[in-house]
DNA sequence: CGGATTTGACCAGCGC
DNA sequence: GCGCTGGTCAAATCCG
């Protein structure tokens, strides 16, 4: 057994307070499918519902490996991965305090790293109307009529540093999968491609083609596991899943699993312990193939701090917290 | 033909 | 100030 790690570098996320949790009260998520043993604390992944290798796992054949939510830009986190386990401890680095906090657990015991954390304050609201920042809002501000509009264009300017500064929540997850852009349920369209320093692969940006809806995601493969893609989500979805995908995967509930404020089936299953079995069409896109929480809910409730943050997972990987009906 | 993707260019932020 | 890098735009191109 050979307690081999890789790191992972290049994660960047973005920069909000973050939040840890710890080794008991995380989410952990092995990607191999293990033996339908259950305990207090861990619900199998055949329990849930989702034997991923033995059947057709995803038609992207993708294997989730961990998440993160994580809030800014300025933040690194490092991933290391053991491949015995097939786990990935997730390291946390501040590049604004210039230190490294380790976040994952590691060792022999078979967890990955959940690391949550969440915008305390960038209301979805606030941010919708501008879009995104960059080129087109100022492109905005020539079009209408900057040029001899000198203190209003301060003031743009001064929000624009505003705005940036309250940045999106982002939830990053590696997935171990063949190709690049994972099914998720969600529609998307590309915009951008960048070389990644130090990485042979481009990562690429896609952004939510719902109107007015904010949402994008970065896609990267990782370049030192290329079997690993690093998919990390800003913002959060003002809609529900487009019902035309997938027949029948985000029918009855999926809309209403989308409203932050329904509790989701699953979760609710998971966090009281309370295991059921959905089937693995609903979970293929689950950045994990199995589940460990700790049966003291409340407890591992206050390591999110608030509701929001629990809800900001739920609304990053719905089709996680989808149950299928029989 | 309309929507999605590709890709070169542009800009902001950051470190030196 | 300069160079590097990440993020985005938008015209060109592709594709169903």
């Amino acid at each position: 057994m050979s307690n081999e790690t890789k790191d992972f570098n290049n994660y960047h996320t973005s920069s909000y307070n973050h939040y840890n949790i710890n080794n008991q009260n995380m989410i952990n998520v092995p990607y191999v499918s293990s033996p339908s043993t259950y305990n207090a604390n861990m619900i199998s992944s055949s329990q849930l519902g989702f034997d991923l290798p033995s059947k057709n796992l995803s038609p992207h054949g993708a294997y989730g490996l961990g998440f993160e939510i994580s809030p800014s830009s300025s933040e690194f986190f490092n991933t290391s991965i053991n491949q015995e386990n097939g786990l990935y401890n997730a390291y946390n680095y501040n590049s604004s305090h210039k230190s490294h906090e380790v976040v994952g657990g590691g060792g022999a015991t078979i967890e990955s790293e959940t690391r949550v954390s969440a915008s305390p304050s960038s209301s979805e609201a606030d941010h919708r109307p501008g879009e995104d920042s960059g080129k087109s809002l100022r492109k905005r501000e020539a079009v209408d009529g900057g040029e001899d509009d000198q203190p209003s264009q301060k003031l743009v300017k001064t929000k624009k540093k505003e705005e940036k500064k309250q940045k999106e929540p982002r939830v990053s997850f590696m997935t171990k999968t063949e190709v690049d852009h994972l099914e998720d349920g969600y529609r998307w369209r590309k915009y951008g491609q960048k070389a990644v320093k130090n990485s042979p692969y481009p990562r690429s940006y896609y952004r939510c083609t719902t109107q007015k809806c904010n949402v994008k995601k970065r896609v990267e493969r990782s370049y030192q596991d290329p079997t690993v893609v690093i998919t990390t989500y800003e913002s959060q979805h003002n809609h529900p899943l487009p019902t035309n995908r997938r027949t029948g995967m985000f029918s009855g509930s999926a809309a209403s699993d989308c409203n932050p404020t329904v509790p989701s089936p699953i979760f609710s299953d998971l966090i009281n312990n309370t295991p059921r079995s959905y089937s693995h069409d609903d979970l293929f896109r689950v950045p994990y193939a199995s589940v460990n929480v700790n049966p003291s809910y409340h407890q591992q409730h206050q390591e999110f701090h608030n509701e929001n943050e629990f809800e900001l997972l739920k609304e990053m990987f719905p089709s996680v917290f989808f149950k299928q009906e029989p």
